[in-house]
DNA sequence: TTGTAGGCGTTATCAG
DNA sequence: CTGATAACGCCTACAA
């Protein structure tokens, strides 16, 4: 009754929903969880004061109150990133249905920054985590091993897992499309990278490894730039002073792919007859131009998913025997090849 | 002394430090804030603690006791789109300046989703809001007024604003783009729209007028569709379907340009000789590919930074006269038109 | 320089 | 069906 008056600027809480209605905030707590607990007379009575004071949940006394807080934290590299959003569709999917929040923070392809966000996520108390890199600080792995938390580590299949792991083999996919560019009768291939993630370095190693195979010489342009069309441009130019005879592109996204391509166009440069293209990720976009982009198609969505039911399942106790995922890859339909 | 062995599973508190260093746990207290408030001798024995015990902070005690979280919620509609990822790195250059964190959810373009994503950056206790819709259901308005947190809607200039305000006139800007491609001599210019947010009406609005104070028919495809470059392929077809002589497009955004130019080229259609084609927010693509798009130019980064300054301005109670800020845009250099 | 007491809003537990 | 009490981890205010 006290802070009947006196609750001006602050919002309300369940003591003063409970005040007006006249009864302890304990029944109050009770309605919200399940409403048929309480007698039918104190159940509207406390509905319409609800509404009425506009009341919202605070989150704070639960987390610091049970170990669980019902929320599992995301880290992505980027918020533009059409894969991550495919990602955290797949994940939420999963967490929705059992009754999980999810809180989303970005560390813009960076370590310390991942390091700071991972802090960040911990201090709300989330009940486990999903990772998009695989290459972690020391502070990282020792924050996470203290926090206590489960782990998924996605996109990637990491040499040291913190933990579980949902991914696919960029390697393998890398070196399968560029041995088919090989077989095409393609002999001069180039490599493009943007220096974004690592998983652009195993993607070179990929490629590499069929070169070498096919006892071709492996050759790569590589910036530390980010991705972008205008950058696939540029490199395109690039590539052609250093190797003329140039006749194909293995790209380690659709970003650098597409660009490659209109540059080509714009050069009257035919492709797949003249150069072959192929990217990374399968983009909508490569479906749009024309020729249609060859890209190696990568199940994030489905990553997703799995990621959040093997971290779910750890936090229900029901931890699944194989903590290492390979979710594996397919190649698109299209003709720049 | 008494949890010093029944610690296992939890992650280490305060206590936990200060019980292995021999101090309350309001002296491991002051070292985290002021490491110099503490002696030496031991403020080198918690540091070391800390570090061993890999503690991290847990932020729902001080969300408790109703100081500031130092920490705002931003709502995007989408993760995928350059133009929000644009828009959280102006906030942020901001917030991190001034020591503030920031919260990201998403609701998809949708306005129940956006009232339960609020719910849930208001259980957290964000001390401030940015939006990115102007259009938000009755009971997000009730629980932003309850919650009495400032707020900043981000993009629009919205007619009713909750608070605070920072965008542009999309309905001007469509109607001085569509104006150029009519004084460039084209006359039937249709407009692309796909349904996803509150700006894609203001730009229909915005090119209706410019249309009829030419004395010209105003032809509009929309669909419920999300934007995609696939999608603008389509809509082109539609649109040489329902009127044969079309010679101007004005898309709702790039994605749509894109695609529909895309179309043109795969079909010996020239731009912008037989249709002209223009598209807003400017994305990198659109300089990538030839001949260049012509864009409207949305200053999405000044407008997170602006956005940012409100709101931590009203947060530090130094609110600014101006409430609603318009940030103009500009037309990309280009050759569709 | 360090310690003690109390409280933030909610829920688990036990009592009525 | 409802109430009383204690507890969660940290910080403010005050005390030594």
């Amino acid at each position: 009754m006290s802070n009947l008056h006196t609750q001006r600027k602050t919002r309300p809480t369940l003591q003063d929903i409970a005040d007006r209605v006249g009864v302890t905030k304990m029944t109050v707590s009770r309605f919200i969880r399940d409403p048929n607990s309480v007698a039918e007379k104190t159940r509207e009575k406390i509905s319409a004061m609800i509404n009425e004071l506009g009341y919202i949940q605070n989150r704070a006394p639960a987390m610091l109150s049970k170990s669980s807080s019902k929320a599992i934290g995301i880290i992505l590299p980027s918020l533009s990133n059409q894969v991550f959003a495919n990602l955290v569709q797949g994940i939420e999917q999963v967490t929705k249905e059992r009754g999980y929040q999810t809180l989303i923070a970005h560390c813009n392809y960076d370590e310390l920054e991942e390091e700071e966000q991972i802090a960040f996520l911990l201090s709300y108390q989330v009940d486990g985590l999903i990772l998009t890199e695989t290459k972690h600080t020391d502070r990282t792995r020792q924050m996470l091993k203290s926090a206590g938390v489960p782990v998924v580590e996605t996109m990637e299949l990491p040499e040291n897992p913190i933990d579980m792991a949902v991914g696919l083999d960029h390697m393998e996919a890398a070196y399968h499309v560029v041995t088919q560019m090989i077989v095409s009768g393609k002999r001069h291939i180039m490599y493009f990278g943007a220096r974004l993630d690592t998983r652009t370095k195993l993607r070179r190693q990929g490629y590499d490894k069929a070169m070498i195979e096919a006892g071709l010489l492996a050759r790569h342009i590589l910036t530390d730039e980010h991705s972008s069309f205008t950058l696939g441009g540029a490199l395109l130019i690039e590539g052609l002073e250093l190797m003329p005879e140039l006749d194909g592109i293995f790209c380690t996204n659709d970003d650098i792919a597409i660009g490659a391509m209109m540059e080509c166009a714009h050069r009257g440069i035919s492709v797949p007859n003249n150069i072959s293209i192929v990217g990374y990720n399968a983009l909508d976009i490569g479906q749009a131009i024309s020729p249609r982009l060859v890209s190696v198609d990568t199940p994030r969505f489905d990553i997703g998913k799995k990621s959040a039911e093997l971290l779910l399942d750890a936090l229900a106790n029901k931890r699944q025997e194989q903590k290492v995922v390979d979710m594996g890859f397919s190649l698109t339909e299209g003709d720049s090849l």
